[in-house]
DNA sequence: ACCCTTGACAAAAACGATTTTATCATACAT
DNA sequence: ATGTATGATAAAATCGTTTTTGTCAAGGGT
């Protein structure tokens, strides 16, 4: 039903090898104008439009480009995704968006599954190290660019947010109103929130505070915390925003009030998710909005992509490793 | 560098249409079960896999389908994309997405480059019905399954809530509650929000309160509100999820408490963004969690991923039109 | 008068699969 | 002995492009 080239040449009288550079405006081989009009008139009267996937065939490239994310229902990935999305349409090229589910199995699929349908490159934001050394093929095969994330031993591009800087000044925002006994909660198994963890150290080195192994921990944990408050060991927490709600839910047990008795900045934006009436009353204690820290994630999706495609049409893309660091804001 | 069926053949010495044969274990064809075993030895031992573009163009069919959607950024969407991401995995689809961002000329653009890169089948939400003629005329080359929206005209299959319902149901609680003045804030320009509005009159019928048009709004009016509020004309609100916060404000404004006061039951689960202090405090006019009316959201989208991908197995897609409404939850 | 360029176009190859059509022994029936 | 199945495989066509190579007449230079 579509329309071919072939019947674009037939209509107007030619071989489909002229009607193709015609119609690519190919001006280096020599035609006469009249017939480059004709043709140009019969592609758009019958409403031509070259077959994508045979062009892929023929030319190895797709202008798509592949991107592989853990999960999209976080308003962190969906704001990445919308960013790659429009970089990527205002370049003309289209986006395979695949769910790796924190899955290895499921990673390695869809890097062979895009790979094999030709995308002309791959967006991933990936935490194991468990497909490392298919990473690695993939990355000599098409350009590969590292979206909030950083493995080791992969010689590609990395855009990450400035995670030591992030937490830095969140870390210093808090010193500044005045805690003196801070609380880290959150985790460090991947080179972005290791980074984290550092720019924490290093705000309470700059400022003088001894950092103290009590008062850090992987995960919100209630027991531990209950205890640090109630022997009044800490005056703040610097906390990952995934755990907000059960940060509250634990001042609450302890009547605490936000800034008032103890003080908190979050690493993104705080996101209070409330299902039940406890978790609306949970929100009381905060009587202050919580600086946190913002993740430009909108410029993190438009930059990787950008910086994608800048490969893709180069075609240079090996043997360098470059780590762009997107600021992060201090929000009051 | 990647392998192909011609050099999996030459390695097994043997035709590549032999080879093909073997590796898409095609029985027809009577083979010496050695040569089978050897070949797709040597395929395993290479690592063959099928170039996914050049099987596009030999089959027309690339395993690939497209998803039109308004944008990627509210969870409403993100639920759906999940749910279709994760039944098209499942059968081995890959997931296209575009992002239309309500504007009917990206849209338009959208359809046309998905249709030729091939993909086996569209799923859109779309409101406007500005490319209707183009939906159809597309309706008859691809499969096409509507998700959330309903385009007047165009045969195809849909999947949307039942807003009827939803909507009736979440009157009823209001009703059932004690309400008798009740307020309805939300547009009825696209058919899933006229269904919304028909089921709270519907609701309002089968319990004798009369309809009036002075309780209607089509947006969170502030002022229209604060009469109806001040002259003491309404008991209760019916209204979106979307405009759950400029209401509270408002109410807070008139000193007014949930649901002593005033009760409200929202379509699809209140968001509380609060993004100033203010934004906290209106929060606390919320003495007990809103009934509010649950779209299955996940399942919405792995149904419609579901129907379009039986449809392009069978190929069987044309010339029938049918709604697939999906329960609605109320919630307490 | 002969060779060379060039203008304008056509034919064919290539991309990597799948599928239809051939080849060519051997075996079997008549 | 001749024609026809059939088993095992190869060759060629096809999908719709792009690109390389070919054709062929007109014009220019010596």
């Amino acid at each position: 039903m579509t329309v071919r080239l072939k019947d674009v040449a037939k209509k107007a009288q030619i071989s489909t090898s002229i009607a193709s550079h015609i119609l690519n405006d190919n001006y280096k081989i020599k035609l006469n104008p009249e017939t480059r009009r004709r043709v140009k008139e019969v592609a758009k009267k019958l409403g031509y439009t070259p077959n994508a996937v045979a062009r892929g065939l023929r030319l190895k490239k797709t202008e798509t480009i592949g991107l592989l994310i853990p999960n999209v229902m976080t308003s962190f990935y969906n704001e990445i995704i919308r960013g790659i999305e429009m970089t990527a349409n205002e370049e003309n090229y289209v986006v395979l968006v695949g769910c790796s589910a924190f899955n290895t199995d499921k990673e390695k699929m869809y890097l062979a599954s895009m790979l094999n349908r030709g995308v002309d490159g791959i967006l991933i934001s990936s935490f194991k190290g468990s497909n490392i050394e298919l990473l690695k093929k993939i990355n000599n095969e098409v350009p590969l660019v590292f979206v909030d994330s950083f493995i080791e031993g992969v010689v590609a591009d990395y855009v990450v947010t400035d995670n030591l800087k992030g937490a830095y000044i969140g870390t210093k925002e808090l010193i500044r109103a005045g805690a003196t006994k801070i609380c880290y909660v959150g985790h460090v198994g991947v080179s972005v929130l290791q980074d984290r963890f550092n720019g924490f150290v290093k705000a309470l080195n700059d400022y003088k505070i001894e950092f103290s192994k009590d008062l850090f921990m992987l995960d919100c944990e209630e027991y531990l915390l209950g205890k640090l408050i109630s022997q009044k060991k800490i005056d703040s927490i610097f906390i990952s925003a995934d755990y907000i709600m059960p940060l509250l839910r634990v001042l609450r047990k302890y009547n605490l009030a936000i800034p008032a008795d103890i003080k908190v900045a979050t690493f993104d934006e705080p996101f209070f998710n409330t299902e039940t009436q406890e978790d609306i009353d949970v929100l009381k204690i905060v009587k202050e909005p919580m600086p946190y820290i913002q993740q430009p994630k909108l410029e993190m999706g438009k930059k990787a992509c950008e910086i994608l495609i800048e490969k893709i049409k180069t075609g240079i893309y090996k043997h360098t490793i470059s780590k762009i660091l997107m600021e992060p804001k201090l929000k009051i």
